[in-house]
DNA sequence: TCAAAAGTGTTTATAATACACCCATGG
DNA sequence: CCATGGGTGTATTATAAACACTTTTGA
C-alpha cells in the first residue's frame, strides 16, 4: 500500500493481489520476493492465513512504499476493493499509524508538516488537524527537526520547516492509555 | 491459555503445542478443532504463520479458555516456556485486554471485582487495582452488575457484589488514546 | 468493637483536541 | 499591505491512577 495524492492505494497484478507460490523449504518471505519488489517496500508484516475456495493456503502480508519511492504497477484507491485481504491491511494500518512510527513507511524521508498531514488522512481515513499532529509526534520522539525549510509556492506563506522520522523501523511509541502498570 | 490461580498457563500435549495436521480441502479452524477441544474456547484468533526447520508450514491460534471451564491436559505456566508462539500470544493477549472486552474468555460468568482482577493480574503480569479496574470497566459499558453477592469467608468483609461482561464476542471497546477522529 | 474485604468520593496526572493568535513570505 | 500558508501559546476535555474514607460483614 501507498499514499498517493490523499488516497490510501493498493497495488494490484492483473485486478489481483500480486501472488507466487510457496516452493519447497523456502520461507515465507522468499516467496513474496516473487510477489512484489520488496527492495522498494520500507515495512513488511504479515497479516492473515486462510485456505481458499480452491483449497489452497494463502498467507497474506501488507507493505507499504514511501510516497517518493516508484513502484510500477497498476495502483488502485484501496477504498474500492472489498477483497478481505485489503480490508484487514487497511485495519491494521489505521491501528498502527496511533501507538507506533509506522508512519516513516509511508512518507517520505523529509517532509513538511503540512505534506505529512496528507499521508495520515490518506491512511486513517478521517480528517487530521497538521498542529496537533506535529504535537503528538513530536513529543512521542517519532519526528526530528531537519536543517533548511520548503521554500512557498506561488501564493506565498511561511516557508514550511522539514522534519524526518527518527527511526525507520517499527517501534511501538505509546503504550494503550488504559490499564498501564503503576509507576 | 487460561488464567488460574493467578498464573497464565498454556496446555501442552507431551511438551509441545498441540497439533494437526491440515487434510486436503479443509479449512484451518477444522484442523484446529482436531487439535484441541474448541468447544471449550471462549475465544479463538489466529496468531503467526511460519515455515518450520522441517519445511512444514504451521499457523498458529491462541484459544482462551474461561477459569471456570475445565478442560484436562499438562496446563504450564505460560512464563516458562520459550516458544515464539507463546510469546506471541501473550504480547497479544496483553494488548487486547487493554482496548476490548477480551477479559470475558478468561474470567467465569459471574464473578467479584477481587476475582476478575486475579485474572487480569494473571494475564497482563503486573498489578491491577481493584478499585479503578471496576471504574475503567464499568464506565466502558464492559461489565454489568448482576443480582446477588458473594458472602464473606471466615474473616469477614463486606459481601462482594457480582458482575458478567456484557458480551461474550470480541469488541473493541475503546480507541486508542491518540488521533481519534475530530468530533 | 475490631479486623478484613469491598466499594465510593475526590484529587491528581497525563495526553490529547480546540482554537485564538502570531510569523514569514509572494505578489 | 494583504492573502496565504505555517507555527506557537494556551485553554479545554477525556480518561485513568492514586488515595483517603466509608460500608458491611465475621468473630
Amino acid at each position: 500500500m501507498r499514499a498517493q495524492d490523499g488516497t490510501l492505494e493498493v497495488l494490484l497484478d492483473h485486478g489481483r493481489l500480486p501472488e507466487a507460490a510457496l516452493r519447497g523449504g523456502e520461507t515465507l518471505e522468499a516467496a513474496l520476493g516473487r510477489a512484489v519488489d520488496v527492495s522498494a517496500l520500507a515495512h513488511v508484516e504479515q497479516l492473515e492465513t486462510r485456505v481458499l475456495g480452491n483449497g489452497s493456503v494463502a498467507t497474506a502480508y501488507l507493505g507499504l512504499v514511501p510516497s517518493e519511492t516508484h513502484l510500477g504497477g497498476a495502483w488502485r484507491p484501496a477504498a474500492g476493493i472489498a477483497l478481505p485481504f485489503v480490508r484487514a491491511a487497511q485495519s491494521r494500518l489505521r491501528a498502527k499509524l496511533s501507538y507506533t512510527n509506522l508512519g516513516f513507511a509511508l512518507a517520505p524521508k523529509t517532509f513538511t508538516i503540512s505534506e505529512l498531514r496528507e499521508v495520515y488522512v490518506a491512511a486513517l481515513g478521517h480528517d487530521v488537524s497538521a498542529t496537533n499532529l506535529q504535537r503528538v509526534l513530536i513529543r512521542r520522539g517519532v519526528l526530528e527537526r531537519v536543517d533548511g525549510r520548503r521554500a512557498p509556492g506561488r501564493s506565498g506563506g511561511r516557508p514550511a520547516a522539514l522534519f524526518r522520522f527518527a527511526s525507520d523501523r517499527l517501534e511501538v511509541t505509546d503504550e494503550f492509555a488504559a490499564l498501564r502498570p503503576p509507576r
